[in-house]
DNA sequence: TTTTAATATAATAATATTTGAATATATGAA
DNA sequence: TTCATATATTCAAATATTATTATATTAAAA
């Protein structure tokens, strides 16, 4: 239903501590709320929350074994996400090469400080 | 400084329509604030408040120029971000395979509606 | 040197997110 | 049937984020 929301809503939701870790041990494999309350020092409720708004944003799915709820990833965008997070960057971009122009004004002035 | 801030809370930050926008437009050169004003329908006071939290964290950075700031990217993290925002996805992960085990249970069972 | 343009900061109000506590539901077992 | 287990839902309190308004800063221009 809500497959509208937009990929910065998924970012959003995405970009919490709890919940990426959530997703990062569901790109393992499935997963049911009993096995995440193993990692997370969350309580059961609150497990069960964040897995409900992940749900309801069609990030992730599950089906149901007895008593059991076995989670799995289902948006392809989280595989992405969870690469950029692990991945490993060399230092800053370049900074702009000299005299870049923008619609008011251009280059140099004193760079600042952090540079 | 606080290079320390985490991916997650970098992406947390980034996981905002305006800045998502801002980082958008930095993504494509260096822009003032005022050249921002023209796309964001922000007030300027909140601009600068956005652009502030980015550099905080890191994200962005500028030189100055007269009476202009001039922002850029700094962390590499964004151009991954942005790319991923803009990438097309087709369809869902493929379900779990058959069978798949869970420490508690094991599939199968009945699968969820929305799959 | 006063004024103006560009931008930043601070304080607050409005709103959203997060967690915790209590309770509900569903399924398999006894 | 009743019970226990696994999980979900609801509501409220605590907290964080966002936008607004007013004011401050800084540098160039007049």
């Amino acid at each position: 239903m809500n497959v509208l929301i937009s990929r910065v809503e998924i970012l959003k939701l995405v970009a919490h501590p709890a919940r990426i870790t959530i997703l990062g041990e569901l790109s393992k494999g499935v997963k049911c709320v009993s096995d995440l309350e193993g990692f997370l020092e969350l309580s059961q409720p609150n497990i069960s929350q964040h897995l409900a708004a992940l749900r309801r944003a069609g990030i992730i799915d599950y089906f149901i074994d007895g008593k059991l709820r076995c989670y799995f990833l289902k948006n392809p965008i989280v595989v992405d996400i969870l690469e950029i997070l692990s991945k490993e960057y060399s230092g800053d971009l370049p900074g702009p090469e000299c005299c870049p122009t923008t619609k008011k004004g251009t280059y140099p002035g004193k760079r600042d400080g952090n540079v």
